[in-house]
This record gives C-alpha cells, sequence and structure tokens, in this order.
DNA sequence: TACTAGTTATAAG
DNA sequence: TCTTATAAATAGT
C-alpha cells in the first residue's frame, strides 16, 4: 500500500519511522478491533512507541483479565513440567533466541540439528513431546505403507500362481499329448510312471 | 477489501466466522510484524481464538519482558504487584512463540506443506532418521542438562556444607570461651569433661 | 493533516 | 486450499 513498496527492515530516517509508527499504529488497532469484533474473540495488543509512551487495546475484558487468562493457558501448559523445570530454572537464560527467530528458520535449524545445544530444560522436553509424537506419526504411516505394499505383493503373487497354473496345465496337457504318442510305442516297459495327481511334471517342479 | 463491504459487527455464520478469524489473525500478526521491525519498537499481541487456542506475537522481547513494562506503565502498584508475581515470573518463561504452534505444523511446512499421509516410503524414511537424529540430540540435551543441574545442586550443597562448618567452629568457639570462664569455677568438680575431638558441643548437637 | 497512486488484505467463490 | 475482484491501508508528497 502506498507509492512504493516497503522492505521490512527499520526505517532508518528518524522522521519517516515515526510518521509510519504513527499511521500504522491507528491501522494495527483498527485491526485488532475489528478481529475482536468480527471474530468474537479475546485479544490483547500493547505496543510501546519509540519514545516509550504506551498504547493498547484489548477487547470487551480488560487487559488486565486477559493477560491473566494468558496466565492462566501458559501456566496450564507449564504446569505439568514443572516439577522438573523447578531444578533447571536457574538455567533459563538461552530463550531469546526462540524468540527472535521465525518459525520457518526454528524448524530448519531443528532439522540441521544446530540450536539444540541453546534450549532450556522445558523447551527441550516440550520439543522432545513433540518429536516423538511426529516420529511415532511417522513410524505408523510406513508400516501402513509397508504393509500396503505387502498386500500389493501378495496380489501379485497370487496372480502369478494363476499364471503358472495356467501354464502348468498347458504343460500337462501337452505332455499327455506326447505320452500319447509315446504309449504307442513303450508303454508296456513302464506302465507305473508318475501317476501324478497334479498335472506337474518333474520337470517343472525343478524350476518352483 | 474482498468482495464485499464488511459491517463491522460479529460475524454470525460460524463456519466463515472461523474461516475469517484465521485470515484475520494472520493479517494481524503479520502487520504487528511489521510495524515491530519498521519502526523498531516493542510490542506484544495475545489472541485467544473462538476455541480458546492461544495465538501471540512478541517483538524481540519476550512478551513476558514486554508484559512487565506493561505493568510497570499502568499499574500504580507494580512494586507490590511484581512481588506478588515473582513466583509466577519463572512461569512467563514458557511464552516464546513456538510454544503457540505445534512443531508438527513446522515441520509439515519443512516438507514443503506436504501432510505426513502423503509422503511416499523413501520421504518418510528419510524424515524418520532426521527426526530420530533430532529427538536423539534432544534427549541427550535433556541428560546433560539434568546432569549439570545435580552438578550444580551438589556444589550447593558443598557450600552449605562449608557454611555449616565455620558456623559449627564460630559457635564451638564460643563455647569454649564459655568453657573457660567457668572453669575458672567449676573446673575441678569435673576435670573430664567431653574431650570431644570435634569442635561441637552437646548443644549445638541439639541444634542439628 | 489531506491527497492519491500504487500496494496489500481479504470476502467470496 | 487457491483465485480474483474489490476494499482498505498506506508511502510519498
Amino acid at each position: 500500500m502506498g507509492r512504493g513498496k516497503v522492505e521490512l527492515k527499520r526505517i532508518e530516517d528518524k522522521s519517516s519511522r515515526q510518521v509510519t509508527f504513527s499511521k500504522r499504529k491507528n491501522g494495527l488497532i483498527k485491526k485488532a478491533r475489528e478481529l475482536a469484533v468480527l471474530c468474537d474473540v479475546e485479544l490483547a495488543l500493547v505496543i510501546f512507541s519509540p519514545r516509550g509512551k504506551l498504547y493498547q487495546f484489548s477487547s470487551g475484558e480488560s487487559l488486565r483479565k486477559i493477560l491473566e487468562r494468558y496466565q492462566i493457558h501458559v501456566d496450564e501448559e507449564a504446569a505439568i513440567y514443572n516439577s522438573v523445570h523447578e531444578a533447571a530454572k536457574s538455567r533459563d537464560e538461552h530463550s531469546d533466541l526462540w524468540r527472535a527467530t521465525s518459525l520457518q528458520e526454528m524448524v530448519e535449524r531443528h532439522i540441521e540439528g544446530q540450536d539444540i545445544q541453546q534450549l532450556n530444560m522445558t523447551q527441550l522436553i516440550n520439543l522432545e513431546k513433540q518429536l516423538d509424537s511426529i516420529l511415532r506419526q511417522t513410524r505408523n504411516r510406513k508400516t501402513q505403507l509397508m504393509m500396503d505394499t505387502v498386500d500389493a505383493l501378495h496380489e501379485k503373487e497370487n496372480q502369478l500362481k494363476q499364471e503358472k497354473n495356467v501354464m502348468e496345465n498347458k504343460i500337462a496337457a501337452e505332455m499327455q499329448v506326447e505320452d500319447g504318442e509315446k504309449d504307442d510305442e513303450l508303454n508296456q516297459e513302464d506302465p507305473h510312471s508318475d501317476s501324478n495327481q497334479t498335472p506337474l511334471g518333474k520337470g517343472l517342479l525343478q524350476f518352483l
């Protein structure tokens, strides 16, 4: 919006930074109000101007109450791990890294395994839980895929068996024709040839 | 913006309210980020979805710090209030953005937005490997942190023991002074008082 | 503070 | 989700 596109980085000119702040602050608060009203949600917005002045917006409830609700929400999440976290409390100094980074970057860094060393205990536990869950899903999916594959192979096997049967029958039929021809000459020498019930001859068995 | 103008009032249709929430939430967070970056200001945004899920954005500083700053600005009783909230402070450390978004979503985004269900076997195996590796790292790091904590506690324990010793010595010394005073009067009655090798007197033992 | 031109957000589909 | 027409926000003046 506006005559030119803007880069997402600090505006260096103090004056225009101030002007932009003023305009965008109003816009942001307006949008916050719209979201709260249109979608009937609770929301709180706190802005400190460059000069340290405070601007705020909060829906319906007082900002204090929303922040309390936020507290409760966060506390609930943390409650499970509080006992463990107690011990590590004093060490929690590395969380800023997380805040400053975009989700995308975080994931990529996770995947690259680069910043694991800088997490605190709570974050580690949470991360572990989530990873475990995703890993489980991944493995389930893999198992499922494998089973699908096995099924597919079974099906193929059956198909091949059927084809084999057809071939066997064909061969057996041909052999009977041959036997019939030979019978004329040799039958008396060996009246007890393999009286196979299956149409399989020995030659074919070698194949299987 | 959009095909029609919107009235500033609660959207009654549940479905479109949800859709609008999702879109506008993203828009609002984006704008908040822009304001924070462009104008180099501190800002915090907390949103509860209709279903009670928490979304948040905070610039540079942790949300906790911004909210604390807010407290100081707004609350006349900031000092008193703060001491009450000391205990809750550490819990606020869980306010990082990443907690509000599941790693699942992150990972899915990482693998080009594909759903886990739609990956092929090779991709699954690859993903599994990566997850497994990260999980292993996470657990290693957790173990390390725990061990560090244990070490720290041991150190503290030793420190306390030393302090205890110092105190014991002090007290023992005082008691000897007392004994000395008494010796003048009573020594002959009991020349074989406790010849403790430790500087601990019985009185001190009662303390411990 | 007010004005637009060009940008961005988003309501509908 | 993804498009697209349109409303809205806003950069530069």
